[in-house]
DNA sequence: AGTTGATCATGA
DNA sequence: TCATGATCAACT
């Protein structure tokens, strides 16, 4: 890469770093990181999260931990529409389905995660080019008690069904508002987890997702 | 194989 | 039309 901004300090810092750059388009941004635009996200789907992070200089490479560890704070895109409605759910973090004993809902990672995020609102609708897709204005968000509730009653019974043994009876229509999800580079992906009678089986890697319900609230407490 | 960044594309 | 289930790329 050409371009990497530094760490910013604080907050502040991250908060008008990421301001700064509210109205470019995705192929403004671009060329200031020297990086080119693709023409469809088919084959480079990470592609806008990869240039806000290096915009923004987050620790890139860094794994488990929020993109901003030092500040606790999580970088998300997310793509919206013209009513500034989410267009796609958000993924938060891998799924662990085995040795979950001890996890609870004040250490998982869906909570860290989410602790204290960035939201970067873009215009995600498919019929303008990426290069031509607007960057809305980003913000700072943690959740309040009314929607750490929600996401906790739903991550509570996802964990107790894979505790179970009931992997296999997840599907993405579980919870209203956090979902369960594949999530892996194909179908042939297995990761082990625990089977009926507590045996191990293999099963394909899931994560958690936000459904757009839930993104579309936080969206509208700050533009509405 | 695990985990990050996500969007794609097909069935309902 | 839309969400679910599948997939793509980079890096460890």
């Amino acid at each position: 890469m050409l371009f990497s901004s530094s760490p910013p300090r604080d907050r502040e810092e991250l908060l008008e770093r990421a301001q700064q750059i509210a109205g470019l388009t995705l192929g403004e941004l671009a060329s200031m990181v020297n990086v080119k635009v693709p023409s469809n996200f088919k084959r480079e789907k990470g592609w806008t999260g990869q240039l806000l992070e290096l915009y923004l200089g987050a620790n890139a490479g860094s794994k488990s931990q929020q993109d901003f560890a030092s500040l606790g704070i999580e970088l998300k895109t997310i793509p919206i529409d013209l009513q500034g409605k989410p267009l796609e759910t958000t993924y938060v973090c891998y799924a662990h389905l085995t040795q979950i004993a001890g996890i609870e809902w004040h250490n998982c990672n869906v909570k860290n995660k989410l602790s204290q995020v960035l939201w970067v609102p873009i215009d995600g609708r498919r019929d303008v080019a990426p290069k031509d897709r607007m960057i809305a204005t980003p913000f700072l968000w943690t959740a309040n008690a009314q929607q750490e509730q929600q996401l906790r009653q739903d991550w509570e019974e996802l964990m107790e069904y894979i505790a179970l043994g009931k992997i296999e009876k997840i599907t993405a229509r579980h919870g209203q508002y956090l979902q369960l999800r594949p999530k892996a580079a194909d179908g042939k992906a297995l990761t082990d987890a625990i089977g009926p009678h507590g045996s191990v089986i293999q099963t394909r890697p899931r994560g958690f997702y936000l459904r757009k319900e839930f993104t579309h609230a936080i969206l509208s407490a700050v533009f509405n």
